[in-house]
DNA sequence: TCGGTCGCTACGAAAACCGTAGCGCGAGAT
DNA sequence: ATCTCGCGCTACGGTTTTCGTAGCGACCGA
């Protein structure tokens, strides 16, 4: 009742990961190579997007694809969970500046 | 362009930092005093957990409250966003097994 | 064969995180 | 006034994660 035992705590543990969020966001609309995911993420060490990767697959977020990761039908689901973030976040960035 | 200047990769940055989701997730459901929410979280040092609350204090998603920490209004939302995130982690839970 | 890009690994330095102990404070009881 | 108790929070040493950079082997077009 209190661990990790639930399912969305165990997400919650992966998704709370440096990158892993980031990673998500950023193969939403469309497939990248590793190097390209690289880039997108700012620049990540390859050995730490590595590791995300090989998480997200494991868990059938991600998966390979002829484009390089892609994200899963379930991947996909997830992802738009998280589109509206971007509408919470603009909100958030006009605190404090008006 | 690139960078984490737009809003939504701020957020993404915050929130990507072990134990933020989580706090996030205790704390919807009501307030939680310092140690109760350290418990809640599965015993998190108190260091990392003091860091997370500053942070989130920071960024007014979470306030102080009588009753010892709670979400403010936009915390409160946030925290509404997360919610579809459970009923994806059950139906993820019953991967590979059916 | 050569140059270019691919996914990915190696490895030392730096930062984050953990676990435990305990401080200073305010409230309630004696 | 003192004692006690739980509170938020800090200190600190050891472990784990992340970073930054370099580079390997494989593939592909020229």
């Amino acid at each position: 009742m209190t661990t990790s035992r639930q399912p969305v705590m165990r997400l919650l543990d992966l998704l709370g990961r440096r990158w892993t969020l980031r990673v998500l966001w950023e193969l939403r609309d469309g497939p990248l190579t590793f190097r390209a995911l690289r880039e997108a993420c700012g620049g990540v060490s390859p050995s730490v997007l590595n590791a995300r990767v090989a998480e997200l697959r494991e868990a059938g977020v991600l998966e390979d694809a002829a484009e390089g990761y892609a994200l899963s039908a379930r991947g996909r689901e997830l992802g738009e969970l998280l589109l509206p973030l971007d509408a919470w976040a603009r909100r958030w960035a006009r605190r404090s500046s008006g």
